[in-house]
DNA sequence: TGTACATCAGTGAACGCGCGTTCACTGATGTAC
DNA sequence: TGTACATCAGTGAACGCGCGTTCACTGATGTAC
Protein backbone atom coordinates (compact mmCIF):
# COMPACT_ATOMS: atom_id res chain seq x y z
CA UNK A 1 0.00 0.00 0.00
CA UNK A 2 2.87 2.73 0.79
CA UNK A 3 5.25 0.50 -0.92
CA UNK A 4 7.12 2.83 -3.53
CA UNK A 5 9.64 2.30 -6.42
CA UNK A 6 12.96 2.41 -4.97
CA UNK A 7 14.15 5.58 -7.33
CA UNK A 8 17.37 7.20 -7.88
CA UNK A 9 18.42 5.52 -4.73
CA UNK A 10 18.08 9.26 -2.72
CA UNK A 11 16.75 7.16 0.57
CA UNK A 12 17.17 3.51 0.76
CA UNK A 13 13.89 2.75 3.45
CA UNK A 14 11.72 5.82 3.44
CA UNK A 15 9.13 4.83 6.64
CA UNK A 16 7.14 8.28 5.74
CA UNK A 17 4.09 7.95 3.32
CA UNK A 18 5.60 10.66 0.90
CA UNK A 19 6.17 9.74 -2.06
CA UNK A 20 9.39 11.70 -1.93
CA UNK A 21 8.27 14.63 -4.18
CA UNK A 22 9.98 14.72 -7.25
CA UNK A 23 6.97 16.16 -8.91
CA UNK A 24 7.56 20.03 -10.42
CA UNK A 25 5.19 22.49 -9.89
CA UNK A 26 3.78 22.08 -13.96
CA UNK A 27 3.53 18.39 -12.97
CA UNK A 28 1.52 19.09 -9.46
CA UNK A 29 -1.07 21.92 -11.52
CA UNK A 30 -1.55 19.43 -14.35
CA UNK A 31 -2.14 16.49 -11.28
CA UNK A 32 -4.71 18.95 -10.19
CA UNK A 33 -6.14 19.75 -13.18
CA UNK A 34 -6.71 16.08 -13.89
CA UNK A 35 -8.24 15.74 -9.82
CA UNK A 36 -10.88 18.42 -11.14
CA UNK A 37 -11.94 16.21 -14.64
CA UNK A 38 -11.94 12.92 -12.64
CA UNK A 39 -14.29 14.67 -10.03
CA UNK A 40 -16.26 15.98 -12.43
CA UNK A 41 -16.71 12.91 -14.12
CA UNK A 42 -17.18 11.10 -11.07
CA UNK A 43 -20.59 13.51 -10.13
CA UNK A 44 -21.47 12.95 -13.79
CA UNK A 45 -22.33 9.58 -12.45
CA UNK A 46 -26.36 10.36 -11.13
CA UNK A 47 -26.83 14.04 -12.72
CA UNK A 48 -26.52 15.95 -15.66
CA UNK A 49 -23.55 18.23 -16.02
CA UNK A 50 -26.20 21.61 -16.15
CA UNK A 51 -26.50 20.82 -12.37
CA UNK A 52 -22.83 20.23 -11.50
CA UNK A 53 -21.38 22.85 -8.84
CA UNK A 54 -18.09 24.10 -9.25
CA UNK A 55 -17.84 23.75 -5.20
CA UNK A 56 -18.84 20.36 -5.23
CA UNK A 57 -16.43 19.32 -8.06
CA UNK A 58 -13.73 21.12 -6.31
CA UNK A 59 -14.48 19.91 -3.05
CA UNK A 60 -14.20 16.43 -4.86
CA UNK A 61 -10.83 17.16 -6.13
CA UNK A 62 -9.73 18.40 -2.33
CA UNK A 63 -8.84 21.82 -3.64
CA UNK A 64 -10.70 25.31 -2.03
CA UNK A 65 -12.84 26.67 -4.91
CA UNK A 66 -11.50 29.80 -5.72
CA UNK A 67 -8.75 27.44 -6.40
CA UNK A 68 -10.95 26.22 -9.48
CA UNK A 69 -9.71 29.26 -11.87
CA UNK A 70 -6.16 29.05 -11.96
CA UNK A 71 -7.71 25.55 -13.68
CA UNK A 72 -10.71 26.55 -15.79
CA UNK A 73 -12.50 29.72 -16.61
CA UNK A 74 -15.79 27.90 -15.57
CA UNK A 75 -17.44 24.84 -15.65
CA UNK A 76 -18.69 25.12 -19.13
CA UNK A 77 -15.11 25.08 -20.44
CA UNK A 78 -14.19 21.80 -18.21
CA UNK A 79 -17.18 20.25 -19.90
CA UNK A 80 -15.75 21.52 -23.18
CA UNK A 81 -12.17 19.40 -22.20
CA UNK A 82 -14.28 16.18 -21.16
CA UNK A 83 -15.82 16.50 -24.33
CA UNK A 84 -12.84 16.67 -26.15
CA UNK A 85 -11.78 13.62 -24.19
CA UNK A 86 -14.39 11.54 -25.08
CA UNK A 87 -14.17 11.95 -28.55
CA UNK A 88 -10.76 10.90 -28.56
CA UNK A 89 -11.64 7.64 -26.48
CA UNK A 90 -14.10 7.19 -29.63
CA UNK A 91 -12.14 7.75 -32.39
CA UNK A 92 -9.60 5.42 -30.58
CA UNK A 93 -12.70 2.79 -30.91
CA UNK A 94 -13.15 3.62 -34.40
CA UNK A 95 -9.41 3.19 -35.06
CA UNK A 96 -9.36 -0.20 -33.09
CA UNK A 97 -12.84 -1.62 -34.73
CA UNK A 98 -11.68 -0.37 -38.63
CA UNK A 99 -9.78 -3.70 -38.90
CA UNK A 100 -12.11 -6.18 -38.80
CA UNK A 101 -12.02 -7.58 -42.46
CA UNK A 102 -15.11 -7.73 -44.70
CA UNK A 103 -17.53 -10.52 -43.85
CA UNK A 104 -20.42 -9.27 -42.40
CA UNK A 105 -20.63 -11.50 -39.33
CA UNK A 106 -17.26 -10.95 -38.48
CA UNK A 107 -17.59 -6.81 -38.67
CA UNK A 108 -20.47 -6.37 -36.43
CA UNK A 109 -19.09 -8.71 -33.92
CA UNK A 110 -15.76 -7.18 -33.87
CA UNK A 111 -17.66 -3.74 -33.67
CA UNK A 112 -20.00 -5.08 -30.50
CA UNK A 113 -17.29 -6.35 -29.04
CA UNK A 114 -15.10 -3.22 -29.05
CA UNK A 115 -17.74 -1.38 -28.29
CA UNK A 116 -17.92 -3.13 -25.10
CA UNK A 117 -14.39 -3.22 -24.30
CA UNK A 118 -14.51 0.84 -24.30
CA UNK A 119 -17.63 0.96 -22.94
CA UNK A 120 -16.75 -1.06 -19.96
CA UNK A 121 -12.89 0.58 -19.89
CA UNK A 122 -14.28 4.46 -20.17
CA UNK A 123 -17.79 4.26 -18.60
CA UNK A 124 -17.70 7.46 -17.57
CA UNK A 125 -16.99 9.41 -20.67
CA UNK A 126 -19.45 7.15 -22.36
CA UNK A 127 -22.03 8.25 -19.99
CA UNK A 128 -21.21 12.02 -20.24
CA UNK A 129 -21.18 11.73 -24.05
CA UNK A 130 -24.54 9.90 -24.62
CA UNK A 131 -26.03 12.24 -21.67
CA UNK A 132 -24.81 15.60 -22.87
CA UNK A 133 -25.61 14.46 -26.92
CA UNK A 134 -29.34 15.07 -25.29
CA UNK A 135 -28.93 17.45 -22.45
CA UNK A 136 -30.39 20.71 -24.21
CA UNK A 137 -29.08 24.46 -25.33
CA UNK A 138 -25.81 24.74 -23.15
CA UNK A 139 -22.85 25.24 -24.24
CA UNK A 140 -21.11 21.12 -23.95
CA UNK A 141 -24.96 19.39 -25.34
CA UNK A 142 -24.56 21.56 -28.57
CA UNK A 143 -20.93 21.07 -28.62
CA UNK A 144 -21.26 17.43 -28.25
CA UNK A 145 -24.08 17.32 -31.23
CA UNK A 146 -21.67 18.86 -33.41
CA UNK A 147 -18.51 16.69 -32.72
CA UNK A 148 -20.47 13.78 -33.36
CA UNK A 149 -21.59 15.31 -36.61
CA UNK A 150 -18.62 15.27 -37.37
CA UNK A 151 -17.54 11.43 -35.98
CA UNK A 152 -20.54 10.57 -38.11
CA UNK A 153 -18.44 12.15 -40.94
CA UNK A 154 -16.19 9.80 -40.28
CA UNK A 155 -17.41 6.62 -40.07
CA UNK A 156 -19.53 7.60 -43.73
CA UNK A 157 -15.98 7.17 -44.95
CA UNK A 158 -15.03 3.76 -43.60
CA UNK A 159 -18.82 3.02 -44.80
CA UNK A 160 -17.53 4.57 -48.67
CA UNK A 161 -15.37 1.31 -48.39
CA UNK A 162 -17.93 -1.30 -48.31
CA UNK A 163 -18.16 -3.15 -51.37
CA UNK A 164 -21.87 -2.55 -51.49
CA UNK A 165 -21.79 0.88 -50.45
CA UNK A 166 -19.32 2.17 -52.92
CA UNK A 167 -22.31 3.86 -55.29
CA UNK A 168 -24.09 5.04 -52.20
CA UNK A 169 -24.75 8.98 -52.55
CA UNK A 170 -22.67 10.75 -49.73
CA UNK A 171 -25.92 12.16 -48.30
CA UNK A 172 -27.22 8.29 -47.66
CA UNK A 173 -24.27 7.21 -46.34
CA UNK A 174 -23.93 9.74 -44.03
CA UNK A 175 -27.85 9.05 -43.23
CA UNK A 176 -26.13 5.28 -42.16
CA UNK A 177 -23.49 6.42 -40.13
CA UNK A 178 -25.02 8.80 -38.13
CA UNK A 179 -27.83 5.84 -37.51
CA UNK A 180 -25.28 3.66 -36.36
CA UNK A 181 -23.59 6.12 -34.19
CA UNK A 182 -27.01 6.95 -32.37
CA UNK A 183 -27.30 2.64 -32.62
CA UNK A 184 -23.76 2.30 -30.91
CA UNK A 185 -24.21 4.88 -28.40
CA UNK A 186 -27.60 4.02 -27.31
CA UNK A 187 -26.02 0.43 -26.36
CA UNK A 188 -22.95 1.59 -24.71
CA UNK A 189 -26.02 3.32 -22.51
CA UNK A 190 -27.80 0.30 -22.06
CA UNK A 191 -24.50 -1.35 -20.93
CA UNK A 192 -23.52 1.42 -18.45
CA UNK A 193 -27.36 1.87 -16.89
CA UNK A 194 -27.59 -1.99 -16.54
CA UNK A 195 -25.51 -4.32 -14.32
CA UNK A 196 -22.64 -6.00 -16.03
CA UNK A 197 -24.35 -9.85 -15.61
CA UNK A 198 -26.89 -8.40 -18.45
CA UNK A 199 -23.96 -7.48 -20.84
CA UNK A 200 -24.24 -10.77 -22.60
CA UNK A 201 -27.88 -9.67 -23.47
CA UNK A 202 -26.86 -6.40 -24.04
CA UNK A 203 -24.76 -7.22 -26.85
CA UNK A 204 -27.10 -9.64 -28.71
CA UNK A 205 -29.67 -7.45 -29.02
CA UNK A 206 -26.85 -4.92 -30.17
CA UNK A 207 -25.39 -7.52 -32.86
CA UNK A 208 -29.35 -7.70 -34.12
CA UNK A 209 -29.78 -4.22 -34.60
CA UNK A 210 -26.18 -3.87 -36.17
CA UNK A 211 -27.10 -6.77 -38.74
CA UNK A 212 -30.78 -5.27 -39.25
CA UNK A 213 -29.21 -2.19 -40.43
CA UNK A 214 -26.04 -3.89 -42.64
CA UNK A 215 -29.04 -6.40 -44.35
CA UNK A 216 -31.51 -3.00 -44.79
CA UNK A 217 -28.35 -1.43 -46.29
CA UNK A 218 -27.19 -4.25 -48.93
CA UNK A 219 -30.60 -4.59 -50.35
CA UNK A 220 -31.10 -0.98 -50.40
CA UNK A 221 -32.56 0.36 -53.89
CA UNK B 1 -59.58 40.52 -28.26
CA UNK B 2 -61.19 41.19 -25.18
CA UNK B 3 -64.51 39.95 -27.01
CA UNK B 4 -66.96 37.85 -24.89
CA UNK B 5 -69.90 35.27 -25.82
CA UNK B 6 -73.17 36.66 -24.14
CA UNK B 7 -73.26 34.29 -21.11
CA UNK B 8 -76.67 33.58 -19.45
CA UNK B 9 -77.69 37.65 -20.37
CA UNK B 10 -75.94 38.55 -17.29
CA UNK B 11 -74.85 41.99 -18.49
CA UNK B 12 -75.61 42.67 -21.62
CA UNK B 13 -72.70 45.07 -22.50
CA UNK B 14 -69.85 44.46 -20.35
CA UNK B 15 -67.19 46.91 -20.90
CA UNK B 16 -64.54 45.74 -18.33
CA UNK B 17 -62.07 43.16 -19.41
CA UNK B 18 -63.09 40.72 -16.76
CA UNK B 19 -64.34 38.01 -18.41
CA UNK B 20 -67.75 37.80 -16.08
CA UNK B 21 -65.71 35.06 -13.89
CA UNK B 22 -68.77 31.99 -13.70
CA UNK B 23 -65.56 29.79 -12.71
CA UNK B 24 -65.96 27.59 -9.73
CA UNK B 25 -62.77 27.46 -6.92
CA UNK B 26 -62.12 23.73 -8.49
CA UNK B 27 -61.64 24.92 -12.07
CA UNK B 28 -59.73 28.13 -10.93
CA UNK B 29 -57.59 25.21 -8.83
CA UNK B 30 -57.34 23.18 -12.15
CA UNK B 31 -56.44 26.60 -14.58
CA UNK B 32 -54.21 27.28 -12.28
CA UNK B 33 -52.35 23.45 -12.17
CA UNK B 34 -51.98 23.66 -15.70
CA UNK B 35 -50.29 27.07 -15.80
CA UNK B 36 -47.49 25.26 -13.50
CA UNK B 37 -47.33 22.83 -16.14
CA UNK B 38 -47.44 24.93 -18.75
CA UNK B 39 -44.92 27.56 -17.08
CA UNK B 40 -42.75 23.69 -16.66
CA UNK B 41 -42.44 23.09 -20.27
CA UNK B 42 -41.71 26.45 -21.05
CA UNK B 43 -38.32 26.52 -18.88
CA UNK B 44 -37.64 23.44 -19.99
CA UNK B 45 -37.10 24.99 -23.78
CA UNK B 46 -33.77 25.46 -22.95
CA UNK B 47 -32.45 23.42 -19.84
CA UNK B 48 -33.60 19.77 -18.63
CA UNK B 49 -35.96 18.92 -15.94
CA UNK B 50 -33.33 18.73 -13.33
CA UNK B 51 -32.23 22.58 -13.21
CA UNK B 52 -35.87 23.51 -12.96
CA UNK B 53 -36.04 25.68 -9.77
CA UNK B 54 -39.92 25.82 -8.22
CA UNK B 55 -39.39 29.41 -7.84
CA UNK B 56 -38.86 30.16 -11.95
CA UNK B 57 -41.97 27.79 -12.18
CA UNK B 58 -44.13 29.44 -9.77
CA UNK B 59 -43.08 32.67 -10.82
CA UNK B 60 -44.19 32.52 -14.66
CA UNK B 61 -47.34 30.67 -13.34
CA UNK B 62 -47.59 34.00 -11.45
CA UNK B 63 -48.50 33.17 -7.83
CA UNK B 64 -46.12 33.07 -5.22
CA UNK B 65 -43.58 29.60 -4.53
CA UNK B 66 -45.29 28.82 -1.33
CA UNK B 67 -48.86 28.22 -3.30
CA UNK B 68 -46.98 25.50 -5.41
CA UNK B 69 -47.47 23.19 -2.98
CA UNK B 70 -51.10 23.30 -3.37
CA UNK B 71 -50.57 21.66 -6.59
CA UNK B 72 -48.01 19.20 -6.11
CA UNK B 73 -45.37 17.98 -3.16
CA UNK B 74 -42.36 18.24 -5.24
CA UNK B 75 -41.03 19.20 -8.71
CA UNK B 76 -40.67 15.85 -9.62
CA UNK B 77 -44.41 15.36 -8.77
CA UNK B 78 -44.95 17.86 -11.40
CA UNK B 79 -42.44 16.17 -13.76
CA UNK B 80 -43.90 12.66 -13.82
CA UNK B 81 -47.31 14.24 -14.70
CA UNK B 82 -45.44 16.27 -17.56
CA UNK B 83 -44.43 12.41 -18.24
CA UNK B 84 -48.06 11.34 -18.46
CA UNK B 85 -49.09 13.78 -20.65
CA UNK B 86 -46.47 13.31 -23.21
CA UNK B 87 -47.03 9.36 -22.86
CA UNK B 88 -50.41 9.71 -24.03
CA UNK B 89 -49.80 12.12 -26.83
CA UNK B 90 -47.21 9.02 -27.54
CA UNK B 91 -50.07 6.57 -27.21
CA UNK B 92 -52.40 9.35 -29.66
CA UNK B 93 -49.96 9.42 -32.40
CA UNK B 94 -49.69 5.61 -32.64
CA UNK B 95 -53.19 5.10 -32.73
CA UNK B 96 -53.36 7.98 -35.45
CA UNK B 97 -50.68 5.59 -37.43
CA UNK B 98 -51.95 2.71 -37.03
CA UNK B 99 -54.42 2.55 -39.41
CA UNK B 100 -51.85 3.35 -42.58
CA UNK B 101 -52.30 0.27 -44.58
CA UNK B 102 -49.66 -2.60 -45.48
CA UNK B 103 -47.62 -1.78 -48.31
CA UNK B 104 -44.45 -0.57 -46.67
CA UNK B 105 -43.50 2.84 -48.78
CA UNK B 106 -47.31 3.84 -47.66
CA UNK B 107 -46.74 2.99 -43.74
CA UNK B 108 -43.27 4.64 -43.58
CA UNK B 109 -44.98 7.69 -45.50
CA UNK B 110 -47.85 8.04 -43.02
CA UNK B 111 -45.69 7.21 -39.94
CA UNK B 112 -43.28 10.00 -40.80
CA UNK B 113 -45.83 12.73 -41.48
CA UNK B 114 -47.94 11.64 -38.51
CA UNK B 115 -44.58 12.44 -36.49
CA UNK B 116 -44.31 15.37 -37.61
CA UNK B 117 -47.90 16.82 -37.18
CA UNK B 118 -47.99 15.47 -33.80
CA UNK B 119 -44.22 16.73 -33.10
CA UNK B 120 -44.88 20.37 -34.84
CA UNK B 121 -48.14 20.00 -32.31
CA UNK B 122 -46.62 19.13 -28.40
CA UNK B 123 -42.92 20.37 -29.38
CA UNK B 124 -42.37 21.04 -25.85
CA UNK B 125 -43.85 17.47 -24.83
CA UNK B 126 -41.45 15.51 -27.43
CA UNK B 127 -38.24 17.81 -26.35
CA UNK B 128 -39.48 16.89 -22.45
CA UNK B 129 -39.90 13.26 -23.55
CA UNK B 130 -36.69 12.80 -25.53
CA UNK B 131 -34.34 14.96 -23.11
CA UNK B 132 -35.64 13.59 -20.00
CA UNK B 133 -34.98 9.84 -21.53
CA UNK B 134 -31.48 10.28 -21.33
CA UNK B 135 -31.46 12.53 -18.11
CA UNK B 136 -29.49 10.63 -15.78
CA UNK B 137 -30.61 9.18 -12.70
CA UNK B 138 -33.36 11.51 -11.08
CA UNK B 139 -36.94 9.87 -10.90
CA UNK B 140 -38.37 11.49 -13.68
CA UNK B 141 -35.48 10.23 -16.30
CA UNK B 142 -35.99 6.59 -14.66
CA UNK B 143 -39.78 7.28 -14.80
CA UNK B 144 -39.33 8.15 -18.51
CA UNK B 145 -37.31 5.09 -19.34
CA UNK B 146 -39.63 3.13 -18.25
CA UNK B 147 -42.74 4.31 -20.42
CA UNK B 148 -40.69 4.13 -23.12
CA UNK B 149 -39.93 0.57 -22.95
CA UNK B 150 -43.38 -0.17 -22.03
CA UNK B 151 -44.66 1.79 -25.54
CA UNK B 152 -41.73 -0.28 -27.34
CA UNK B 153 -43.85 -2.95 -25.80
CA UNK B 154 -47.30 -1.63 -27.21
CA UNK B 155 -45.78 -1.18 -30.58
CA UNK B 156 -44.37 -4.78 -31.01
CA UNK B 157 -47.62 -6.02 -30.95
CA UNK B 158 -48.49 -3.56 -33.70
CA UNK B 159 -45.41 -5.30 -35.89
CA UNK B 160 -46.08 -8.44 -34.59
CA UNK B 161 -49.41 -8.24 -37.25
CA UNK B 162 -47.06 -7.24 -40.15
CA UNK B 163 -46.78 -10.64 -42.91
CA UNK B 164 -43.01 -10.88 -42.57
CA UNK B 165 -42.62 -10.05 -38.91
CA UNK B 166 -45.51 -12.95 -38.35
CA UNK B 167 -43.12 -15.82 -37.40
CA UNK B 168 -40.75 -13.37 -35.31
CA UNK B 169 -39.72 -14.16 -32.12
CA UNK B 170 -41.37 -11.82 -29.46
CA UNK B 171 -37.97 -10.83 -28.13
CA UNK B 172 -36.87 -9.94 -31.44
CA UNK B 173 -40.02 -7.81 -32.10
CA UNK B 174 -39.12 -5.59 -28.92
CA UNK B 175 -35.57 -5.04 -30.31
CA UNK B 176 -36.82 -4.02 -33.38
CA UNK B 177 -39.49 -1.91 -31.72
CA UNK B 178 -37.48 -0.41 -29.60
CA UNK B 179 -34.59 -0.04 -32.72
CA UNK B 180 -38.04 1.73 -34.36
CA UNK B 181 -38.89 4.42 -30.98
CA UNK B 182 -35.42 5.34 -30.55
CA UNK B 183 -35.38 6.20 -34.70
CA UNK B 184 -38.55 7.74 -34.02
CA UNK B 185 -37.59 10.38 -31.26
CA UNK B 186 -34.60 11.21 -32.90
CA UNK B 187 -35.79 12.30 -35.42
CA UNK B 188 -38.48 14.24 -33.31
CA UNK B 189 -35.80 15.80 -31.78
CA UNK B 190 -33.89 17.06 -35.08
CA UNK B 191 -37.06 18.47 -36.09
CA UNK B 192 -37.69 20.45 -32.80
CA UNK B 193 -34.02 21.62 -32.99
CA UNK B 194 -33.66 22.76 -36.55
CA UNK B 195 -35.71 25.42 -38.24
CA UNK B 196 -38.96 24.70 -39.54
CA UNK B 197 -37.63 25.12 -43.07
CA UNK B 198 -35.26 21.97 -42.70
CA UNK B 199 -38.24 20.23 -41.86
CA UNK B 200 -38.48 17.91 -45.19
CA UNK B 201 -34.60 17.18 -45.67
CA UNK B 202 -35.13 15.66 -41.57
CA UNK B 203 -38.52 13.84 -42.79
CA UNK B 204 -36.50 12.98 -46.04
CA UNK B 205 -33.63 11.60 -43.61
CA UNK B 206 -36.15 9.46 -41.37
CA UNK B 207 -38.03 7.65 -44.19
CA UNK B 208 -35.30 6.47 -45.20
CA UNK B 209 -33.93 5.85 -42.18
CA UNK B 210 -36.95 4.27 -41.52
CA UNK B 211 -37.11 2.55 -44.94
CA UNK B 212 -33.50 0.88 -44.43
CA UNK B 213 -34.83 -1.02 -40.99
CA UNK B 214 -38.19 -2.11 -42.86
CA UNK B 215 -35.95 -3.50 -45.57
CA UNK B 216 -33.21 -5.08 -43.14
CA UNK B 217 -36.43 -6.59 -41.20
CA UNK B 218 -37.83 -7.94 -44.16
CA UNK B 219 -34.86 -9.82 -45.22
CA UNK B 220 -33.71 -11.17 -41.81
CA UNK B 221 -32.86 -14.76 -41.34
C1' DT C 1 26.88 26.55 -3.91
C1' DG C 2 24.31 30.55 -1.70
C1' DT C 3 21.34 34.53 -1.82
C1' DA C 4 17.73 37.55 -3.33
C1' DC C 5 13.75 38.03 -5.95
C1' DA C 6 9.74 36.43 -9.03
C1' DT C 7 6.17 33.34 -9.96
C1' DC C 8 1.87 31.42 -9.12
C1' DA C 9 -1.11 27.23 -7.25
C1' DG C 10 -3.72 27.19 -3.59
C1' DT C 11 -5.97 29.73 0.73
C1' DG C 12 -9.70 31.83 3.43
C1' DA C 13 -12.83 35.59 4.37
C1' DA C 14 -16.46 37.89 2.46
C1' DC C 15 -20.24 39.34 -0.77
C1' DG C 16 -24.88 39.19 -2.58
C1' DC C 17 -28.21 35.94 -4.60
C1' DG C 18 -31.70 32.46 -5.53
C1' DC C 19 -32.99 28.35 -3.61
C1' DG C 20 -36.74 25.03 -1.04
C1' DT C 21 -39.54 25.02 2.77
C1' DT C 22 -42.01 26.64 7.32
C1' DC C 23 -45.59 29.20 9.06
C1' DA C 24 -49.45 32.12 10.35
C1' DC C 25 -52.45 34.78 7.54
C1' DT C 26 -56.34 36.48 4.26
C1' DG C 27 -60.34 36.63 1.87
C1' DA C 28 -63.21 34.80 -1.80
C1' DT C 29 -65.97 30.64 -2.64
C1' DG C 30 -68.89 27.03 -0.94
C1' DT C 31 -72.27 25.03 2.32
C1' DA C 32 -75.70 24.39 6.08
C1' DC C 33 -79.54 26.20 8.05
C1' DT D 1 -83.37 34.75 0.14
C1' DG D 2 -80.22 35.89 4.18
C1' DT D 3 -76.89 34.70 7.67
C1' DA D 4 -73.21 32.29 9.98
C1' DC D 5 -69.56 29.24 9.51
C1' DA D 6 -66.11 26.13 6.94
C1' DT D 7 -62.97 25.46 3.33
C1' DC D 8 -58.83 26.24 1.10
C1' DA D 9 -56.07 28.57 -2.98
C1' DG D 10 -53.08 31.93 -2.68
C1' DT D 11 -50.10 35.43 0.29
C1' DG D 12 -45.89 37.31 2.40
C1' DA D 13 -42.34 37.22 5.89
C1' DA D 14 -38.73 34.56 7.38
C1' DC D 15 -35.23 30.76 7.78
C1' DG D 16 -30.86 28.57 6.76
C1' DC D 17 -28.12 26.91 2.84
C1' DG D 18 -25.10 26.34 -1.10
C1' DC D 19 -24.01 28.87 -4.91
C1' DG D 20 -20.32 31.66 -8.13
C1' DT D 21 -17.12 35.12 -7.78
C1' DT D 22 -14.00 39.01 -5.69
C1' DC D 23 -10.02 39.90 -3.27
C1' DA D 24 -5.78 40.22 -0.66
C1' DC D 25 -2.85 36.69 1.09
C1' DT D 26 0.78 32.81 1.72
C1' DG D 27 4.48 30.06 0.99
C1' DA D 28 6.70 26.55 -1.79
C1' DT D 29 8.94 26.25 -6.32
C1' DG D 30 11.64 28.31 -9.87
C1' DT D 31 15.18 31.54 -11.63
C1' DA D 32 18.91 35.00 -12.02
C1' DC D 33 23.15 36.26 -10.36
Amino acid sequence: MTEVAPEAGRRIADVSAEPVKPVSRQERKQRTRQALLDAALAQLADRPFAVLSLREVTKRAEIVPTAFYRHFTSMDELGLVLLGQSMDILRRMLDTARDAGTDLDDVVHTVVTTLHDYTRKHETHFRFLTRERHGGTGAVPQAARTELRLFAGELAIDLARFGCLRSWRNEDLRMLAELIVTMLLATALELIETVPETDERVLATAEKRLKLIALGAAHWK
